[in-house]
DNA sequence: TCCCAAACCTTGCGAATTGTTACAAAGGAC
DNA sequence: GTCCTTTGTAACAATTCGCAAGGTTTGGGA
């Protein structure tokens, strides 16, 4: 949690290997794949900070790719390419990526442009205790949800951490494993029903319609992902 | 607000004039300097959102600069550089800048990491998660796609996952293969079945007439085709 | 100590989503 | 035409999720 999880996606073992030692020498959490499948079995568990992602995949279409990991997962995207051509870095960019790196390439540049984007903004494990959100202020440290015209109402700790978690990492999927385990969930029993429960109340108090919430959305399958501004202060 | 603020620091005056073409065709606002001394007045009057920095200035340090103003002011800082190496990259990212870029260069990629570091550092507008194709638009954040005349449907996600690749790679071939891979296919053989479905539900939703499909169009023995002119927002 | 209320979990079932099967229709080779 | 392959889709089945209702724990306060 405090220390940020970057994943390798490269299909040269040379450079996985090289990426991963360089990456944890500089105290980062890493994961490699060779596959964008593979890779994309995993988002379904975990939820990277730092994506690296050589574009020249067989087996996949790099860009498409970006595109979805930075819309969806919200991740720092940083394409990693053999193709050095303005055009290829300009329409990966535009597309989502963070930044563009072109092979071959320096460790410390990649570690330093790494540590730029996770300094700029999001990353940061928000120490302050009010969120203002889509017209909503969290109050955490009197447990109350303010409305836009200033009615406040109370949530209990149990809704309070789900809440916390979402406005920790907005518009990034949040699977159901990785919310047990930062619920201080025990080992999956059924658990997960009360998990939607608490997210259920919390929904009620945000007011959400039922059948077509926008600030708390159902990934079937997956998790959930947390849409809404959020500003900490 | 609307329009960002760009400011250059730079000595050549052949470069100055060509950053400030390039931005403001691009839509941004721009002040340019040749001294950082001017500069540095400039500051107290104005805020800009974006700094193009010359590391080589002959009346100042440029790093500690760069340092002050990533620091004090929280602008964006961009290194534009003659100096290439490797560790000159390092430092100057390491003591706050958060882009890098070296002479020579392109200035369609400057507008592009410019862009890049404005879409991660604002929240509020979600850059680029609809797609407009033909009458349709389709909200990605909301799961919704809209009508011409205004009327929203909800599509889930497994339909957003093959709407997503149509609207990448519109008027495109895409195989069966292809489109297993990037849809985290298991390994399943039967998993093309599901993969009609799919295509079958979406087609319904994007009301195609089964006998006459104008946007995903079947390419018997090869795959689909999406025929639409998408414009993503 | 007993009682109460709030907070929270568990149970159970209905609803939504998605994959699978079966079969019809379409396409292509001969 | 016949035969075989590929694709569309309806119907079914398996997961997964939402939520109401009831039970359990916790923490006062008298």
């Amino acid at each position: 949690m405090t220390t940020p999880l970057v994943t390798i996606l490269d299909d040269e073992p040379e450079i996985r290997q090289m990426l991963t030692e360089v990456l944890e020498d500089a105290g980062f959490r890493t994961q490699s794949f060779s596959r964008a499948r593979e890779f994309e079995a995993a988002l379904k568990h975990v939820t990277p900070d730092v994506c690296l992602v050589d574009l020249s995949l067989p087996d996949s279409d790099g860009l498409a790719l970006v595109h979805r990991l930075a819309l969806e997962q919200g991740a720092i995207v940083i394409i990693i390419s053999g193709r050095a051509q303005v055009q290829d870095r300009v329409t990966g960019l535009e597309l989502g990526a963070d930044d563009y790196i072109t092979k071959p390439f320096d460790p410390a540049e990649v570690v330093a442009r790494i540590r730029a984007r996770l300094r700029s903004t999001r990353s940061a494990p928000q120490a302050g205790n009010t969120a203002q959100f889509n017209g909503w202020v969290a109050h955490f440290d009197r447990y109350m949800l303010e409305d836009m015209s200033g009615v406040e109402t109370p949530f209990s700790h149990a809704e309070s951490e789900v809440l916390r978690l979402f406005l920790d990492r907005p518009k990034r999927l949040i699977s159901r494993a990785q919310m047990q385990e930062s619920l201080g969930g025990a080992a999956g029993e059924s658990f997960d029903r009360a998990m939607d429960v608490r997210i259920s109340r919390l929904r009620t108090k945000l007011r959400e319609d039922p059948k077509n919430p926008r600030l708390i959305k159902t990934i079937y399958g997956a998790g959930y992902i947390f849409l809404g501004d959020v500003v900490w202060s």
